[in-house]
RNA sequence: GGCGCGUUGGUGAAGUGGCUUAACACACCGCCCUUUCACGGCGGCAUUCACGGGUUCGAAUCCCGUACGCGUCACCA
């Protein structure tokens, strides 16, 4: 067994956030990378104050709309299972283990209340000295403990670290990190409800299921020898360790529902595309050897170093998120694409318009599905418009000039029989020619006269193609009349 | 405050002692294409790598210090 296996291990608490799909997308990557590699998905709800309702189903389907799939998990089962640290609480795994510690001398049974630790922490601080409890636990034997636990006194168990010497690790992003084991306190592994507390139940779970890369946010680099220490106490393998820099939002910020900032969730709402969405986070904080920045899942695998993963935190830029789904987008093909806007151009166009020409004309302007129920609005509705429209400088059009090839566009298309694109084109492109005037002098204010908009995705001809011949010199004979009662 | 980590343009970043007069992408600006807007094409945009010293023939790249930022110091993860 010696494939790679990583664990997305989120705290069911709310939203998926975006630094932590990342987190789970780099994990699944540094898995995947080996042929054998497994991911595991285990849920980490020992802090039961801070559950939230739905938020585990929030994860599975976050993972499922990534194809972030995970090998083992509580919905699938596995091995070494269970996977949600409530039910292994239950099975008095951690509890468990933590006696054995207390015998290896890595951790100890304390009585102290709050206010003894307030009282020491109060002083230390006066002192300006960082705080670590001087626990008097400590010096009781584990025969005294027993016996006041066997009287009722509520305990937890605290971590027992060295007074001298330092721990080392190496981190695959931030090298060697050594500290002194003076700074390191002694927390609390076994809280007096019994539950274990982070820093014991994920080294626990991490041993038991054979976890071989920790790929997590680099809050917890300062904690990592502490976790160390618990692996040597154990004579247990120390993991590889994978650091990551936090998501910004800004120079100062991580990126976090508090501040309002978007969740996946949000993302995909507002029409970014979660293959995009990944792309684009696998490259926040880490960048591939080769200029490529288009990728799928697969090639991410591929490509994905932990070499190339930067150490300090990324900002999450919206605009090039849009980007880069602008190109995912323009890339499909135009059959699925279609497909994929459909909901949106149906939003505002309700007509028997040609869906397919209308993607067409869409998939090179929307970068982002929101934006297309607002682009297409104009072909159900023909919206009022002001003449100064026809006022262009470039094209160089006015009223008058506007008015004289509309009429004429209306002469001529009230004659063509044949309304398919190429056949508009070839007759439409007679007029600047006939009436000695500039292809835009003619084309930009019919655009405008079946449109109604300054800007619209495709041109004059395209657009009354999808328009119909009834409707095209409908709305030409009302723009018409428009500008003739101006000019 | 102690400890840990970091600092290349507006943003993501490449770069690990000479090939860098610092890639590439987004954004921005200009031009071209062009029936608008886009798409596409071309060009511009850091004399400089937080700052100050040092090592070296030579440093963004190595060392030291300073500043600034982030993290951590919970019976939260």
């Amino acid at each position: 067994m010696s494939e790679i296996r990583t664990r997305f291990a989120p705290s069911p608490t709310g939203y998926m956030h975006i630094g932590n799909l990342r987190t789970a997308l780099w994990a699944y990557l540094v898995a995947k990378k080996d042929p054998n590699g497994k991911f595991l998905l285990r849920i980490e709800d020992t802090d039961q104050g801070r559950l939230v309702e739905g938020a585990t189903d929030i994860i599975y389907e976050t993972l499922k709309q990534c194809r972030l799939q995970h090998d083992e998990g509580p919905d699938i089962g596995g091995p070494v299972g269970p996977y949600v640290q409530s039910e292994r609480v239950r099975s008095g795994i951690y509890m468990k283990y933590a006696k054995e510690l207390i015998r290896r001398g890595g951790a100890h049974y304390c009585f102290c209340d709050s206010e003894m630790i307030a009282a020491q922490k109060e002083i230390q601080e006066a002192r300006h000295e960082s705080f670590k409890y001087d626990d008097p636990c400590k010096s009781l034997t584990i025969e005294e403990a027993e016996a006041r636990i066997a009287a009722g006194e509520s305990f937890v168990i605290r971590q027992t670290i060295p007074t001298s010497g330092t721990t080392s690790f190496d981190d695959e992003v931030f090298g060697r990190v050594t500290v002194s084991n003076d700074t390191l306190d002694e927390s609390i592994l076994i809280k007096s409800d019994g539950f274990p507390t982070y820093n014991f139940a994920n080294v626990i779970d991490d041993h038991l299921m054979g976890i071989t890369d920790v790929v997590r946010g680099m809050e917890y680099l300062s904690s990592t020898p502490k976790y160390n220490l618990i692996y040597e106490a154990f004579e247990w393998e120390i993991p590889r360790y994978i650091h990551c820099p936090p998501v910004m939002k800004d120079e100062r910020n991580k990126l976090s529902k508090r501040n309002g900032d978007a969740s996946f969730q949000d993302l995909v709402d507002k029409g970014y595309l979660p293959e995009a969405i990944l792309n684009y986070i696998a490259m926040l904080g880490w960048s591939p050897e080769t200029e490529q920045e288009i990728y799928t899942l697969e090639e991410l695998v591929q490509a994905f170093n932990v070499k190339h993963i930067g150490k300090d935190g990324a900002i999450f830029d919206p605009v090039k998120l849009k980007s880069i789904n602008a190109q995912w987008l323009r890339n499909m093909d135009l059959d699925s694409y279609e497909a994929l806007i459909r909901p949106y151009v149906d939003q505002t166009v309700h007509g028997d318009f040609d869906r397919k020409a209308i993607a067409k004309i869409l998939q090179p302007r929307a970068s982002v599905l929101n934006e297309i129920p607002e682009m297409v609005d104009f072909f159900d509705t023909f919206p009022a418009y002001d003449n100064e429209l026809y006022k262009n400088k470039k094209m160089k059009t006015d009223e008058a000039v506007s008015l004289k090839s509309l009429q004429a566009a209306r002469e001529l298309l009230e004659h063509v029989d044949d309304w398919s694109e190429t056949n508009l084109h070839d007759r439409l492109m007679e007029l600047p020619e006939k009436l000695q005037m500039k292809n835009g002098q003619v084309l930009f204010p019919l655009r405008l006269a079946v449109s109604g908009k300054q800007f619209t995705p495709g041109g004059a001809i395209e657009i009354a193609a999808i328009l119909g011949k009834e409707e095209t010199l409908r709305r030409l004979d009302l723009s018409i009349a428009q500008l003739s009662a101006a000019v």
